[in-house]
DNA sequence: TGGCTCCTGTGATAATTATCACAAACTTAA
DNA sequence: TTAAGTTTGTGATAATTATCACAGGAGCCA
């Protein structure tokens, strides 16, 4: 398990009782880049809370398509990982590693606890739920709008403030990401390239744009 | 004010000290049918809790469009204006009366204050989110997978479970919801005619499906 | 070096949706 | 009843995206 002083940094603002508790009551689990971590209709057993590396958040079709929807990054929770009250929740998203990540596992039956017993938690619960509904409203906001050149725009900006300017995605990568086909993403993509908004590469390339 | 046993009806599962609370506190607003009740971009000075009739929330583009996501039925509240912690939040989605309605108006400062004194508030508040996250997933699910026809059908079937199998909205309505044209919708609804599936009359149709 | 796989580019074509144009049917109000 | 406005139907066409087909290049490994 994690120091106190390390949970402290990633997690600021929660009470000392809390660091206590995670410690005592928490594992700190590991898994590797690609790994799936939550899947669509798996049971929910505890909460994810990221420590190291991220996490990407996908809506998934009944036949194979994914939908890109937001990350999870160090001190941030899957609020569906989040439930309280009743338990037996199961998951309607994907969830996958997009990195080597570390992160905290906590057993349903502490959640509920926690949220009367520390008032850093709840607010903790609250505020990631209002972060994640705020992020899937901007997903909605860019399928329901926007055209692909303009969605692509989004999440290659997305994946800029993430990971640097260097995006290192296959072209199917990322449509498979935006439920599109890969000729659609490379004509795109080269379209950016002669606006001069990209730099391409074999496997990757530079966004350069503003 | 509403009496206490209208709230405990509307609201179960409260405390005793958060009905007094809501009845001390709280005016009962009323709106009609049609009006805006939150726009984007409009600060959030208090919580609205829906009491009587239905309400429509969408997701709004710069220029004009809307997509509806989900209903807002009385006992629920309005996920958004549930702003806790740090005030001077902005809305991000419209919200319009479907039906005249009645709601409560929980001023900010005490939306705060009762997370810490109420527990059965706090658990309102979580499970507010919660669902509306879940509801927005469904939204993000049919766009990002359905073509019109599905996401029409989907549409239809949820009104339909609001307000029965009449179907009082135009096509024009229904296509400002879907972010489509009016002609889409008519040429499709005119398919789920041939299939069976609807009864048209003018101004409205009838859902015989199932 | 040769063969294999993966990634990218691109044309051709189909499917879906958007847009324009206009007519017909019904409703409302003067 | 007429005129005006609203709602619906439908053809023609454009724009966007999906799908199929295939070629060429780059990296990898025997």
């Amino acid at each position: 398990m994690l120091a106190k002083e390390q949970l402290k940094s990633i997690f600021p603002d929660w009470e000392e009782g809390l660091y206590n508790a995670i410690i005592e009551h928490c594992e700190l689990k590991e898994a590797n880049a690609g790994m799936v971590l939550l899947k669509p209709g798996q049971n929910i057993k505890s909460a994810m809370l990221i420590v190291e590396g991220s996490v990407k958040l996908y809506q998934e079709d009944e036949d194979g398509g994914e939908y890109f929807m937001y990350h999870l990054n160090p001190g941030e929770a899957c609020a569906v990982t989040l439930v309280c009250n009743y338990h037996h929740e199961k998951s309607q998203v994907l969830a996958k590693a997009v990195t080597d990540i570390s992160y905290l596992s906590i057993p349903v039956e502490f959640m509920d606890k926690w949220l009367n017993e520390f008032k850093s938690w709840h607010y903790f619960v609250i505020k990631t739920y209002r972060s994640r509904y705020e992020e899937l409203l901007k997903t909605i906001h860019e399928i329901a709008f926007k055209n692909m050149d303009e969605r692509l725009e989004f999440y290659i900006k997305r994946q800029v403030s993430q990971f640097g300017a260097s995006v290192n995605l296959t072209h199917q990568e990322i449509a498979n990401d935006l439920n599109t086909s890969r000729e659609v993403v490379s004509r795109l993509l080269k379209k950016m390239e002669h606006n001069g908004w990209i730099k391409m590469n074999r496997n990757s390339f530079d966004w350069v744009k503003k």
